[in-house]
DNA sequence: ATAGGGTTAG
């Protein structure tokens, strides 16, 4: 074996860490060649170097290759490979590595090969596997490594344990950069704002990575008005952006809120910052549009990737199309990404099936489900099943929706049991409806709408005394009602509203609006199913009852502020009910305006009496 | 060679 002058092998190293860095795949290939060519390729550190280059250019494949070459791994190269595949393979194939390290070449794990374990457990969320690794490091002489104990943080808050990543953090004795950092991105994502604020603004420094960690975990635990007012912060600290994440991170904020002036900001802001063409930013964008309802907008994002649109982006503009009940759309933006050579992942099939479901094509549906494993080898999961089970039951095929979910290999949970509930209350089987309202309530759900569900079906089939039992139980359990909102943007105002609350300064004209509108429907025919929910009211308080629906009390506000013929657009809502269908239906044909409404998670758009939905409901 | 920030569903 020949050595190298020492000048040639730094200029070789520094070379491969740059690869590394900058994502060059071709400099990492040559200097592959290189070593080869000078039998230098089985000397460390250049095997750990070079397939650390090959990882981070995106050629896993290779460097999985150059891994099996080499015929004695040393724990250099060993903690390499364990960080490829705890970055982008499965926790069974990092496992099956770290067997080998053991068993077969008789290493055991250092500080290095521990804190990457670690990253591994956290990745895979494999809380029991990631207490087992702290209890082996607190015997072992790295008890008190404190790059260690970082990735402990990391790991108990992404298992959603922050005071338990606390504990771990208050024992590291330098805290530098990265495990504050760690640590308020642990208390951000699992919604701790008090606490991830208060070591926030404890930092002497904020760079740019402390506010994304910051932002983007408050965006992912539901608070992105949090998130929004500390971006406008961090703007006025003057902190320059060099990266697209926190970008990504607001837009996704917006979309998520439904903001659509926020968000048309945001993307003049990202083109004057560069980053036009950046693919993840762009992503967000068409996310972005598509949930403000502007489905235009959101085509023209997407059309902006030029390079490569990768799965995240295909996918989101088919879920775009299909929450706008854009079918055929959906189906052909995914032929043509098949056609350029992307791999649909498990989301991209939620989206699909969903598609289907929105406007009834239920054979089509079925055959996605079927080539989601036979043609791509991904095994459908219970959201799948439950896609597909929304199918049968919104189409009113309830026979395969019962014997689906009597098959399907998953424990079916309230999601399933709601959707065969929901259709067996609007399609009337009112035997199998209480039969699965029977079901659900074993369930012991935690959240009000099943509840609500439960009571309406017991409700459908005249039972009073068990509508009663229903309520009574939610209060026993303190389920706290959530409740139904809205809001909507009129010019550049916008409103929220709440399920029974009508805004003090609007009360007398909104309810003027609203009988006058209700005089109108029923010189139409139109009589409000008031039997489901409302059955001990008397007839004046169900008609008042009714309106309470947050949408309509937003449509009202929308048709006295807007000037005529605007567009109407209601956002959040967390159901559109048959009954208020019809009515969205009839204001459009009256007042001649479309309507944008959003529920749980589609849209339905009405226009001069017709919606998007193709009458599903 | 190891630890921290991102976009899609529900």
């Amino acid at each position: 074996m020949q050595f190298p002058p020492p000048a040639t092998a730094q200029i070789l190293l520094s070379l491969l860490r740059s690869a590394a860095s900058f994502h060059l795949p071709a400099v990492a290939r040559h200097i592959h060649a290189h070593l080869l060519k000078s039998c230098l390729l089985h000397s460390s550190p250049f095997p750990s170097s070079l397939l650390n280059a090959y990882t981070k250019s995106d050629l896993q494949l290779d460097a999985y290759i150059l891994f099996d070459e080499i015929p004695h791994p040393d724990i250099f190269l060993y903690s390499s490979i364990l960080a490829a595949h705890a970055r982008y393979n499965s926790l069974s194939s990092f496992l099956s590595i770290f067997r080998r390290m053991i068993s077969v070449h008789f290493l055991l794990p250092d500080d290095f090969v521990l804190a990457t374990l670690v990253n591994a457990c956290a990745r895979f969320l494999s809380l029991r596997l990631g207490r087992q690794v702290h209890a082996y490091v607190l015997v072992s002489t790295f008890s008190s490594d404190d790059i260690v104990k970082s990735s402990l943080v990391d790991m108990y808050s992404k298992c959603g344990l922050p005071n338990d990543a606390r504990r771990v953090f208050d024992s590291i004795e330098l805290k530098n950069f990265v495990s504050l950092t760690t640590m308020v991105s642990g208390y951000a994502a699992n919604g701790c704002i008090a606490e991830a604020l208060e070591l926030f603004w404890r930092m002497r420094e904020r760079s740019v990575f402390v506010w994304t960690a910051l932002i983007s975990g408050l965006v992912r635990s539901g608070n992105g008005f949090e998130g929004l007012n500390l971006f406008v912060e961090m703007r006025r600290e003057g902190t320059r952006i060099d990266d697209a994440f926190v970008l990504s991170s607001v837009v996704s904020a917006s979309a998520d809120m439904a903001m659509l002036a926020l968000g048309k900001q945001l993307h003049c802001l990202s083109v004057s910052l560069g980053y036009e063409s950046n693919m993840m930013l762009g992503n967000a964008f068409v996310d972005m549009y598509a949930k403000c309802s502007d489905i235009a907008s959101s085509r023209m994002a997407f059309d902006k990737i030029l390079k490569i649109k990768c799965v995240v982006s295909w996918t989101t503009m088919i879920v775009g199309e299909a929450q706008h009940g854009r079918a055929e759309e959906s189906l052909d933006l995914f032929a043509r990404m098949v056609s350029s050579g992307v791999k649909p992942n498990e989301i991209t099939f939620v989206g699909l099936i969903y598609a289907c479901s929105h406007i009834g094509l239920v054979w089509k549906g079925r055959e996605l489900f079927d080539s989601m494993l036979k043609d791509y080898g991904i095994k459908p999961s219970l959201k799948h099943y439950t896609c597909l089970l929304d199918l049968f039951s919104r189409s009113g095929h309830l026979s395969e929706a019962q014997s689906l979910i009597q098959i399907m290999p998953y424990e079916p949970d309230e999601a399933a049991w709601a959707a065969l509930l929901s259709a067996c209350n609007k399609h009337g089987d009112i035997q199998l409806g209480v039969h699965v309202a029977d079901k659900l309530l074993r369930l012991k759900p935690q959240v009000s709408s099943t509840y609500i569900l439960l009571s309406n079906t017991y409700a459908i089939a005249g039972k009073w005394d068990s509508v009663a039992n229903a309520r009574k139980l939610m209060d026993d359990l303190e389920i706290k009602k959530q409740p139904g909102y809205s809001w909507i943007e009129v010019g550049r105002e916008s409103c929220l509203f709440q399920a029974g609350v009508v805004p003090l300064h609007m009360r007398e004209n909104i309810l003027a609006l609203l009988k006058e509108l209700m005089e109108e429907m029923k010189k139409r025919g139109y009589v409000p199913d008031t039997s489901s929910v409302l059955h001990d009211l008397d007839e004046d308080e169900k008609e008042l009852q009714l309106f309470m629906h947050s949408e309509r009390l937003a449509v009202a506000f929308g048709l006295l502020k807007s000037a005529s013929g605007m567009t109407i657009r209601v956002l959040k809502n967390l159901r559109v009910c048959g009954d208020c269908h019809t009515f969205m239906k009839l204001i459009s044909s009256i007042s001649g305006r479309e309507i944008v409404v959003r529920d749980a998670n589609r849209f339905h758009h009405f226009e001069c009496g017709r919606c998007s939905c193709g009458d599903f409901w």
